[in-house]
DNA sequence: TTGTAGGCGTTATCAG
DNA sequence: CTGATAACGCCTACAA
């Protein structure tokens, strides 16, 4: 373990003083080119790098931002972390990343981890359980850190939000299947209780009233984002109505299931039933047949993200900034007549 | 922005003074048990929160480890870090990410970074550019960071090292081939540079040498690991040999996108040509015929590493450990006669 | 068992 | 323009 050049090690070197050394290094306007440039090289020849926990024990900013996702392995939570990290990166700021298993406790754990770790500002977004409970959230606001809510958030809490449109996009899927064939639109859904599903129903609901068709329902029935709940919801769902309907579903996975289940009944897609599913997860073009969807721009939303912390930093007082993000369907032929 | 309390705060607040208030909340044998039952209730009732960048000043210790990947959105890495940030969370260690993009600069400035957050340990999958660049691997060795290489791996660094066995997966798949049919094995590769793709090329010629089929260069061809890359590649290929064959991908991406141009010329899979890809991407069972492929625990991996580094932190200085997982063969229907 | 004092490496304030 | 000094909050010899 080598001991590690400090600034005294370079002021000692240069017959100076620690503070001016840091003054150089800071590039600090009270300090001649001539001595800054004489620092700047005596740090580089001693190996100098600077102690970033000092720094910020001192300044009171660790550069550093905290992340919070359900799960770091979702494809839309890493897309969105990995383009918020090469932003931050840029500007020197580090990303820690925790994860909430989408469960409350784990969430309140990891928040007090990052206030402990002084993160300059947590991201969240909130874990199922997290729905309605929001002391912890409010606590982070309180306490002063910035916080930034994505996807998943709670809408009584005073913090900036960057959300993807989910009434836009249910409205953009569902307008598409009504504009294929004159059919019923059923539609599989997740909890109505988590922001994002109920506003993706909202759209869904509101592209039926825009072409003037009766909202149905029985038609409509609630699933876990999963590809087992996709092919046991379509399996009720075919109890209910029969081929040809159009099936918009609030997750690809669920369509994914729908699929399955589908094709295990011989029936044919899009013929029989036109699906669109939610999130354009990877490798869902290459599906058979290949899934229509809605793209959440996950990595431009991180760095959506990313844009506003930094923002943020530079006015701590102006009111929380609510940015929308605008999705974009992907037809595919699993929707086309 | 609320002042945040101190363990002087919690002193005064019991006439007494913050090193003893530390040594209790420390849980320091020299301290009563009535003292430390008093801090804490102090601690409870004030909100007092440690303040991690002071301690870890003092203690040199951050409490933070450092992962630097490829790329954070892809799956194979995002799970790894997903099970890695699970257990050193646990043991109430932070994660912080970075990416290289590939790219040795980037990987370079990466670890500067995380070298001045004072991160107790940097985990590393290399870029593709830093084959052979090295000096900044043993500048972290050296400078008595504990380093863990995984996946993709300088072997001239001496540290810990936790990969995947890719030479038995490139046997797994291949034999698993041999086994189907009596006709010639073909390999789309990526560059054989990376140790990843080179042993698992190295897993394919042993396989035909255990069965003593001949090893024929034609039939082996390099490409990128996508999906495009895979397309291109089975068209050259079909230049070279005719169905039926079989196929051996390093990746599930070569492996989709061989699928799609086969596809195109109303070739069958698995009956034409049977395919094996390699990572076990999301979705790959899905796909039609369902994809054939070599699991790589990514998850248990992650988490394999995170044991690891606890187990590190506790013995500095034993020599590097090489930690060596058994990857699985996932037999789906594009390679079942 | 507890208190005192000093320092981790940096930066901000205040002089000069 | 630069130097001295004191913090930031915590931990740990050493002393009592």
């Amino acid at each position: 373990m080598q001991k590690k050049v400090t600034i005294h090690d370079i002021a000692e070197h240069l017959q100076t003083t620690a503070a001016t050394v840091s003054r150089a290094l800071n590039d600090h306007p009270a300090i001649s080119e001539r001595t800054k440039k004489k620092v700047r090289e005596a740090a580089q020849q001693l190996g100098y790098e600077r102690n970033q926990l000092a720094s910020a024990l001192r300044k009171g900013s660790s550069q550093t931002v905290g992340v919070i996702v359900p799960l770091a392995d979702r494809n839309f939570f890493s897309s969105v972390v990995s383009g918020l990290q090469s932003v931050l990166n840029e500007q020197g700021y580090n990303v820690i990343i925790c994860q909430s298993n989408d469960q409350l406790e784990k969430e309140i754990q990891n928040i007090d981890t990052l206030l402990n770790a002084q993160v300059d500002a947590i991201v969240i977004s909130i874990s199922k359980e997290s729905i309605g409970k929001n002391t912890h959230l409010h606590k982070v606001v309180e306490q002063g850190t910035p916080l930034l809510m994505f996807d998943r958030i709670d809408s009584t809490v005073k913090a900036d939000r960057v959300c993807i449109n989910d009434i836009e996009g249910g409205r953009l899927a569902t307008a598409h299947l009504l504009q294929q064939k004159d059919v019923p639109i059923a539609c599989l859904h997740s909890s109505l209780s988590l922001n994002i599903y109920k506003d993706r129903f909202k759209g869904y609901q509101l592209a039926l009233e825009e072409k003037e068709k009766a909202f149905i329902p029985e038609y409509c029935l609630q699933v876990e984002s999963s590809i087992e709940a996709g092919y046991q919801g379509m399996k009720q769902l075919l109890e209910r109505l029969s081929p040809p309907f159009g099936l918009f579903c609030t997750s690809d996975y669920t369509a994914i299931g729908a699929m399955e289940y589908l094709k295990e009944l011989k029936y044919t897609i899009p013929e029989d039933v036109h699906i669109v599913g939610y999130s354009n997860e990877p490798l869902t073009a290459y599906l058979c047949p290949p899934l229509s969807t809605i793209d959440q721009k996950s990595k431009q939303l991180g760095m959506q993200i990313g844009a506003q912390l930094l923002q943020r930093f530079k006015t701590l007082t102006t009111p929380p900034k609510i940015i929308d993000l605008l999705p974009e369907l992907l037809t595919r032929t699993s929707s086309l007549s």
